[in-house]
DNA sequence: TTCGTTGCAAAAGGTTTGCATACCA
DNA sequence: TGGTATGCAAACCTTTTGCAACGAA
């Protein structure tokens, strides 16, 4: 009887110059970054971290609860330092990756209700709301993403 | 953004065999598949259509509206034919693919409100509901591992 | 000392692109 | 005929894995 899960089982977290640093960053960040972008703030601030220890860590942190995580329309992930209490719902700036918590009751119960009207079992949802925030809208910070005004001239 | 029967700007729809057979399949399929899954059903169908083919044409039956698209927990793209109305929302089983569409009235409106309350701008949802059907539910011999909370706690 | 952690390189998995050719309108 | 669609291979991108060396406890 291999019990030996319970209790310390689990290897113990070790505090290493890098996973500090990529803690650090991630803290650093005002919205949600992904792990590349992760890497390359490391780089600039003189940190020496592998990209592969950068995943690493954020996956260990996802497992812990310690990061909720997004998807890009890509299906690049997103990391972002869960709040206190565990908020698992954002509204983001599409142009800086700005967050804001978001109340989503509603969508909860509604997703358990529809679980209970369509006999699907184990049901699990996922909500992700993007947008302007107020403080992108007003210009055009452009950092490079597809401008689709350059369609070909109508008339 | 209309491009699907004007010849202006955009090229004209060349109806082809390789487009004829991907939505063909694409019809077939009882619910969300991908581009892999559709394109091994052409060649067991016996059609033979180039991998690069059912991308592009999946992307563009993607980008005119005639299909819907749901990302699996990997990125990887599941799509299905848009329904007569336009539903954008399902509850889909994740062993079989089966979808289920469901009324995502609760949902939008929530959307609605909080695009309003927070001052964002062009708010956009995505909502993905995952399951097991009914028909898939007898025979799961998942373990089921709910011991995450086994992690040693960061500091 | 122990054994979890790191990092490089390479693989994996999905999607897109370059370019010469086939084919629809 | 003209120009779009196709297809093969290779590129791309993000993420994961193998394995030897490192270092925290």
């Amino acid at each position: 009887m291999q019990d030996s899960s319970v209790g310390q089982s689990s290897p113990a977290w070790r505090t290493t110059r890098q996973r500090l640093a990529v803690m650090g960053a991630l803290h650093d960040c005002p919205g949600f970054t992904s792990a590349r972008e992760l890497h390359a703030a490391l780089e600039a601030g003189g940190a020496t971290v592998g990209l592969t220890t950068v995943y690493r860590t954020l996956r260990t942190l996802e497992r812990t609860g310690h990061v909720d995580v997004v998807r890009e329309k890509t299906g690049e992930r997103l990391y972002r330092p869960r709040p206190t209490d565990g908020h698992r719902h954002y509204l983001v700036c599409r142009l800086c990756g700005v967050s804001h918590p978001v109340d989503a009751d509603a969508v909860e119960r509604w997703a358990d209700g529809v679980a209970a009207a369509t006999g699907f079992a184990e049901v699990e949802h996922t909500v992700e709301l993007t947008g302007i925030c107020d403080h992108c809208r007003p210009v055009e910070p452009d950092p490079g993403p597809p401008v689709w005004e350059r369609e070909a001239p109508i008339h």
